[in-house]
DNA sequence: ATATTGTGCATTGTCTACAATTAGACTAGG
DNA sequence: CCTAGTCTAATTGTAGACAATGCACAATAT
């Protein structure tokens, strides 16, 4: 059987190029996003923004003050930015031990494709592409382990963390880092892949 | 100065009420919600009650399929609700250390305030009542320590508790465990607020 | 009889128009 | 010069109409 081809609902790729732009820096914090010129940029209506914003105001990203309109969020305190490493580190972790022995082969070959990539991204120097390569093989075994009621809970920690980093970090250990992972999760050794998840998340 | 009178938006009035409807087994796990319905059961047009569906998906309360509609997600499996616990501890705890020295006699005040509430909505009997209160009681604490930013990560996470709940457990020490929190909180007993948060979380 | 295709209905997705609210400029008065 | 008040333009919130999609059932062919 093969792998249906899922339509994306122009929803979620509005959704998905307004991330990346806030990420990359392209929109900073504090930036105002207007409704009608987003419907116009995207060539869509002011309905779908709408929805758009709602969901990346419930993701942190934008914040949003009733009748005036929504705004890059500001970056996260030190503090909370520990919060969240920990809270990321915290389902991670959960999510390899779900995992333990539950990996297909196929299951493999998607992350193996997505370090690929990774990898690939990061030679050619698409900073842009190489977060979301990075967040799409986290998000594969978030969604493995627990489905969406976990990506649910770890998407906005993402993000957040995310929007800290700014293209400073740039993550040169991320292709062994994930191989780690991959190979601890071949082994079944969840001591070893909590090791490199927790060297990974930082 | 006056305490600002706010103007409660329709589409957070709407949402909260679904919350309740959901938390309180009015709305089963898989009852599929229908748009036009709301909108005509709260007087509104479809527009808003969109709003609030995806607000409620983001929030793990609902699942929505594209083009099919929205429903009440099931219960979290007993790992997952051990997670979720374990999260809500850590940001809760994340919170009680932040304020440590840092509340003001109103602040106090208003936790006195939430927990007569839910005093008397136990002793009435009103359960649902019981939930907002405790709910309001801990957002206040979580709002004041973290703002916006860690109530968005926080939200998810009680709903999602609550709905495993279902009247089954009625938190009978409720008025002493909260108790025990401001108390600590007074003394500035960061040890034992936190033990007080564990003991209420479960 | 079974599988497949076609049709109708119900529901969600999107668009346009209008109402409500806000921020900012501008004016008048002290 | 500063403050308060009012007006206007821009933007968000809401409503209603239309388009697109999916599901259930009927019709047809093998």
């Amino acid at each position: 059987m093969r792998r249906s081809e899922k339509v994306i609902p122009v929803r979620d790729q509005i959704a998905d190029q307004l991330r990346s732009d806030i990420i990359s820096g392209e929109l900073a914090p504090g930036n105002k996003l207007n409704e009608q010129g987003l419907a116009t940029r995207f060539g869509v209506s002011r309905g779908p923004i709408r929805d758009v914003i709602l969901q990346l105001t419930k993701e942190g990203l934008l914040v949003t003050k009733s009748n005036v309109g929504a705004s890059v969020n500001e970056m996260l305190s030190p503090s909370l930015q520990n919060l969240m490493v920990d809270i990321r580190r915290r389902i991670e972790t959960y999510a390899v031990r779900q995992l333990k022995g539950q990996l297909a082969d196929e299951d493999f070959e998607a992350l193996d494709f997505l370090l690929g990539r990774f990898k690939k991204a990061f030679e050619v120097g698409d900073f842009t592409e190489v977060t979301r390569a990075d967040i799409e093989f986290h998000k594969f075994l978030v969604d493995k382990a627990g489905g969406q009621d976990l990506v649910n809970l770890w998407y906005p920690v993402v993000f957040r963390m995310r929007m800290n980093y700014k293209r400073i970090d740039t993550p040169k250990d991320g292709v062994a880092e994930h191989q780690a992972i991959i190979d601890a999760l071949r082994n079944n050794d969840v001591t070893s892949a909590t090791a490199a998840l927790r060297a990974n998340i930082r």
